[in-house]
DNA sequence: ATGCGGACCTGTTAGC
DNA sequence: TGCTAACAGGTCCGCA
């Protein structure tokens, strides 16, 4: 499921829940994550205050005195905000119990997400320290992009998903903005030209931001923290239109795999 | 250094 | 209708 957008609008969710309150308990249920959960971790966490919740690309981070968890929703993660009395189901793998009664429950069916302790220094963490600057940032501009590129003949679709180039880009954004930057999916990353580049970079921005402002894009399970969908799926240009008429052009939009991953393009407005 | 395929899982859907 | 295979939003790791 998640992408930047969607554990955007999971931290927006949680994190006034969360902010501010101390973690009276931690309860693991399944250990068996992308990763083990840490042993220690409900030690390290209880009574502790979680004073902010942040996110790098697609990880969340629950900063405390005590050092930062670091969760991430994987492919089929989610967090939710329920009652203290509610009972858990399957998938439930842990809840985040803090003071009033309030809890985050995180559901992860394909168990792809981690819970994962970063101590005192996050960005130092093995998972952390190696990624690209954020979309969002202003580290992330055309310039930027175009001089990661130079000499790569990887596809720019994947040059684009790399984290260790930029953060948080996964499929679903990666197509759009390649399509709305007239950019062909399998182009050598190499071989575009700083003016395409920064369109490229621009449109990445603009498609995040618009998904967020959506509350993310539900293709079939995502959800909020609020249990509501994300409404950025009537927006999308060519993700999972194989077939159907291109929105600019009329031709037929194609399918076709790069890395294991589903690509979506038009062959006349993507050179 | 770069690039590829496999791996980790379950649930849903498409196809026979 | 029922079984099986393919596929799904992520991304790390090991090998060539």
């Amino acid at each position: 499921m998640p992408e930047l957008p969607e554990v955007e609008t999971t931290r927006r969710g949680i994190a006034p829940v969360l902010e501010g309150h101390r973690i009276t308990e931690l309860i693991v249920r399944e250990r068996r994550l992308r990763w083990p959960v840490p042993i220690d971790l409900e030690e390290n966490l209880r009574g502790q205050v979680i004073h902010h919740v942040e996110r790098r690309a697609k990880y969340l981070l629950l900063k405390t005195a005590n050092g930062t968890a670091m969760v991430h929703l994987g492919m089929s993660g989610s967090m939710r905000i329920v009652d203290k009395y509610s009972a858990p189901e399957v998938h439930d793998h842990f809840d985040i119990v803090v003071d009033g009664g309030d809890v985050v429950r995180f559901n992860d069916p394909r168990r792809f997400g981690s819970l994962l302790w970063a101590g005192l220094t996050p960005a130092e963490h093995p998972l952390l320290a190696e990624l690209g600057p954020e979309p969002f940032s202003n580290d992330f501009t055309g310039k930027y992009l175009w001089q990661s590129g130079r000499g790569r003949k990887v596809a720019i679709k994947q040059h684009v998903m790399n984290s260790k180039i930029v953060a948080g880009v996964g499929s679903i954004y990666a197509n759009e903005s390649l399509f709305r930057a007239g950019i062909h999916p399998k182009r050598a990353a190499g071989r575009i030209a700083l003016p395409r580049m920064t369109k490229l970079a621009g449109e990445i921005h603009a498609v995040l931001a618009e998904a967020v402002r959506q509350g993310g894009t539900t293709l079939r399970d995502y959800r909020g923290s609020d249990d509501k969908p994300g409404y950025f799926r009537q927006k999308l240009l060519v993700y999972g239109r194989a077939g159907e008429a291109c929105k600019q052009c009329g031709d037929l939009i194609r399918h076709t795999v790069q890395g294991q991953r589903a690509t979506y393009y038009c062959s006349t407005c993507q050179r």
